[in-house]
DNA sequence: AGCACGCCGACT
DNA sequence: GTCGGCGTGCTC
């Protein structure tokens, strides 16, 4: 839409309407009066205040809208950005994607833009003269006085706050009956989202020495500290000259030195990247997908699957072709996996493109979020680089989507908009005619598929650089393993690397996918496993923070009281986890320093810092941890990886579990000799037979999807069938159950409503969950499986109108998982 | 999501 | 008889 306020007759300027998707769960779009005045302000992409019924609701514009016919169209109210919050091109996307994962349209887009640029209308409470006068004169009920008399002191507050507050037996209509009897009042406010810009103070020298009297010996010493032609973050400042605060505005002042605000990236140890000056010189596969994909750039759609080994160097790759977008003009979007920290991609693209560079990742504030959304939205930066929903950065001219490790579950959220950003990258592409470049050493099975089917084109990288060689696996078979060892399950081939490693000064990796010390205690007196009373799951005990944790739903328990349910102190830790193993790896060799790499050792303030400098510092010598080690940050200095036992995720209930348990090996494995010397991997199992093992050993990814893919079309799981999982919740086992069925019912009916979908979709189920209860819900499920895409489509949206009807405000709910990732 | 409309049980 | 509970239905 271009200008909608522009004449089109000389006299009599048309009527123009707009089209919105308000922040509502509503299927369609609204149409709405755009006053004359605000006709040129009017664009696709800003939000606009509209009223809704009785209120008044944030929503955004799409574009212009016919007159409506058949009803009248209220006017827009306020138009609150002054620059677009996406451009117009993203404007098919946001459609595409609330009708494939059946979610409403308004909310679709709320949940793509950075979360703190929606405003919030909220209803604020407040006591009026004759609430007061009827309090004090006992003509108040006794509800109603108890809301009044949280009034009196509280003052103006929501009526959310109020209702809390109030305790059990309130409610909102209460509030609403006192209002029409006059005795509170309930003003709208508008609350803003906080926008809050974080920059860093820094010092530069103007002059070599101060002209201060020699008493004042800190502001010699600011001199002396600064560099001669260079600057200086005024924390580091700090740490050489604690008082330098109380003196730098006196020396700004006297035009010795310049106080100004910067933007800095910092890498996790807080250290500044320095600007990246090496440039590889890429190998010959290297430059041969680099001239592969950049002679697709600005050719329209096309999607490229760069299958490179771990190790192959596929980051210089893309940084190479990201240069070449940027030299066209074009902007691009890197998606890399949720991590804890930065990492290392984030590091290099940094120290590679500086400024051009709007980081999205998890650990910004709302506010610091929203600036660099607002460098993309102004072109300032032509490079969005961040986890899965980086693919909504507001860029224009979109050149190439680069979605590194494409196999990495956490691009599925599993929440809300449940959306998965690989297969968004290829229709955002698709859309705005770009490139695709999803990178990975081990292809999901359906970018793999796509490659079969000629829909992506696939590139590989079959070395490492520098021609390293690829680890040596020795495969260890638990079963064989003798009792003794088997308890702490390091096994004497391991111990024997571990400990030729440690003798050579070399670092170890130990890897097992479950954090906790034990995770299946036992009650000798009540005779049972120790389960979580919310959840249908066993406690795990963790040594270091001395409870029994329910991962689930988070219950924690002090250790001190014995069992949970019959406070015996006859417990019996089974099962294991890191905790554990660094347990026995400390009283196996004492001496080494080792070090823990998992969700809970993370989650200590600089502990992830401290684990990661140990390494890189070489100061520790063996690190212990879950698949977080596996992700985003580069050991080169480990020559030996173990491990502890590879078949933890292959027992899930889930169709994908050999191809998580391929993945997560083979990826593990690679963390092996990224150095200078080769390395080495110790694989322990109870299945030295099964082939995710087998090819997993042999870095045969071929064969693995060759024979995950004739179990997939033989029991018609995905790439060969589409599937969609409903999940329903409630409080109540029964009422929860009943209505799962009671929704399986209409699916099954359904099927007879269109030839297409009796011949091509299939109800699995409901079924009560794996877990069958979390956090004191009651999980039940149910699978769709489709054949015909088309069909399978059609079939959903009538599904997901049977849902809508049949959910009340209260009671179990059910919602659709299209393609969906989680089974349990 | 909200908010209103509308239909049934326990109070004046 | 009314007040207020929460089951449907609509929002340009």
């Amino acid at each position: 839409m271009k200008e909608p306020g522009v004449r089109r007759g000389a006299s009599q300027p048309p009527e123009a309407y707009l089209e919105v998707a308000v922040a509502a769960p509503l299927e369609q779009t609204l149409t709405y009066k755009l006053p004359q005045d605000q006709a040129s302000l009017a664009e696709p992409g800003k939000r606009v205040l509209v009223p809704m019924g009785r209120r008044r609701v944030t929503g955004y514009i799409l574009g212009p809208a016919p007159k409506p016919e058949g009803f009248k169209a209220r006017s827009i109210l306020d138009i609150l950005d002054e620059l677009p919050l996406f451009p117009e091109a993203m404007v098919p996307l946001f459609r595409w994607l609330a009708d494939y994962y059946l979610y409403p349209l308004g909310l679709t887009i709320k949940e793509s833009l950075p979360s703190g640029v929606n405003h919030l209308e909220l209803a604020m409470v407040q006591i009026a003269p004759k609430g007061e006068k009827a309090l004090e004169a006992g003509q108040a009920n006794s509800k109603e006085q108890r809301f009044l008399e949280i009034l009196l002191t509280a003052g103006a507050i929501t009526q959310n706050q109020l209702v809390k507050k109030a305790g059990k037996g309130a409610s909102v209509s209460t509030i609403l009956t006192m209002q029409r009897k006059g005795f509170v009042e309930i003003n709208r406010v508008m609350q803003k989202g906080r926008v809050s810009s974080k920059t860093e103070t820094y010092v530069k020298a103007l002059k070599h020495k101060s002209d201060a009297p020699a008493r004042q010996k800190s502001r010699h010493k600011v001199l002396e500290v600064l560099p001669k032609d260079g600057e200086m973050a005024m924390r580091d400042l700090k740490k050489e000259v604690p008082s330098a605060p109380r003196w730098i505005w006196e020396m700004e002042e006297a035009g010795e030195i310049q106080v100004f605000e910067k933007e800095v990236y910092r890498d996790p140890f807080g250290e500044p990247i320095p600007p990246d000056e090496t440039r590889f010189t890429l190998t010959p596969e290297q430059e041969a997908a680099y001239k592969e994909i950049t002679q697709a750039l600005g050719q329209g759609y096309k999607s490229i699957l760069l299958h490179g080994v771990t190790g192959s160097g596929k980051t210089e790759v893309y940084l190479r072709c990201v240069e070449k977008a940027l030299e066209q003009g074009l902007s691009v979007i890197v998606l890399v996996p949720e991590i804890a920290l930065i990492s290392q991609m984030q590091r290099r693209f940094l120290a590679r493109f500086g400024e051009k560079v709007a980081v999205l990742h998890s650990g910004l504030s709302d506010g610091e979020r929203l600036d660099q959304w607002m460098r993309i939205v102004r072109g300032q930066a032509p490079i969005a680089l961040g986890a899965r929903s980086s693919i909504f950065a507001p860029v224009k001219n979109l050149g190439i989507v680069i979605v590194d490790e494409e196999h990495d579950e956490s691009y599925k959220q599993d929440s809300r908009l449940r959306y998965q950003a690989r297969d968004l990258a290829v229709m955002r592409c698709h859309m705005e005619k770009a490139v695709t470049v999803l990178g990975s050493a081990t292809p999901s099975i359906s970018s793999r598929h796509n490659c079969a089917n000629g829909k992506f084109q696939k590139i590989s990288i079959k070395n490492r650089v520098a021609e390293r060689p690829f680890p040596e696996v020795t495969l260890v078979d638990l079963r064989n393993a003798t009792a003794g060892q088997n308890r702490s399950l390091l096994t004497d081939v391991l111990k024997h690397h571990l400990s030729e490693t440690l003798a050579k000064n070399e670092q170890a990796l130990l890897f097992l996918n479950r954090r906790g010390f034990a995770n299946f205690p036992v009650c000798l007196e009540c005779g049972g496993t120790i389960t979580c009373s919310h959840c249908d799951v066993s406690l795990t005990y963790h040594q270091e923070a001395g409870c029994f944790q329910c991962h689930y739903c988070g219950f924690c328990q002090d250790i001190t009281k014995g069992c949970p349910s019959c406070g015996s102190r006859k417990l019996k830790m089974m099962g294991m986890g890191t905790e554990k193993v660094e347990d026995s790896l400390r009283e196996m060799f004492p001496q080494a320093n080792i070090g823990r790499l998992d969700r809970d050792a993370a989650a200590k303030k600089g502990g992830l810092v401290s684990v990661l400098k140990g390494l890189r510092e070489k100061t520790t010598d063996i690190v212990v941890g879950t698949q977080m080690i596996t992700k985003g940050h580069d050991f080169p200095n480990i020559t030996l990886v173990g491990v502890v036992c590879a078949d933890l995720s292959m027992g899930f209930p889930d169709f994908r579990a050999g191809e998580r348990t391929f993945q997560l090996l083979a990826q593990v494995a690679g963390r092996a000799g990224r150095g200078e010397k080769p390395g080495r991997v110790v694989l322990q199992t109870y299945n030295p037979e099964h082939f995710c093992i087998t090819t997993a050993c042999a870095n045969d990814y071929e064969a693995f999807c060759n024979e995950e893919l004739k179990f997939r079309h033989q029991l018609k799981y995905p790439p060969f069938a589409r599937l969609a999982q409903i999940r329903f919740t409630g409080e109540d086992v029964k009422e929860t159950g009943a209505f799962a069925n009671a929704i399986g019912e209409e699916c099954r009916k359904l099927l007879w409503a269109e030839k297409a979908f009796k011949n091509s979709v299939q109800v699995l189920g409901p079924i009560p969950s794996p877990i069958a209860r979390i956090a004191r819900m009651h999980r039940w499920q149910m699978l769709l499986k489709g054949l015909d895409h088309k069909a399978f489509r059609a079939y959903l949206r009538q599904v997901n109108r049977i849902i809508q009807g049949k959910a009340g405000t209260k009671g179990p709910t059910a919602v659709i998982d299209v393609d969906p990732v989680n089974m349990l």
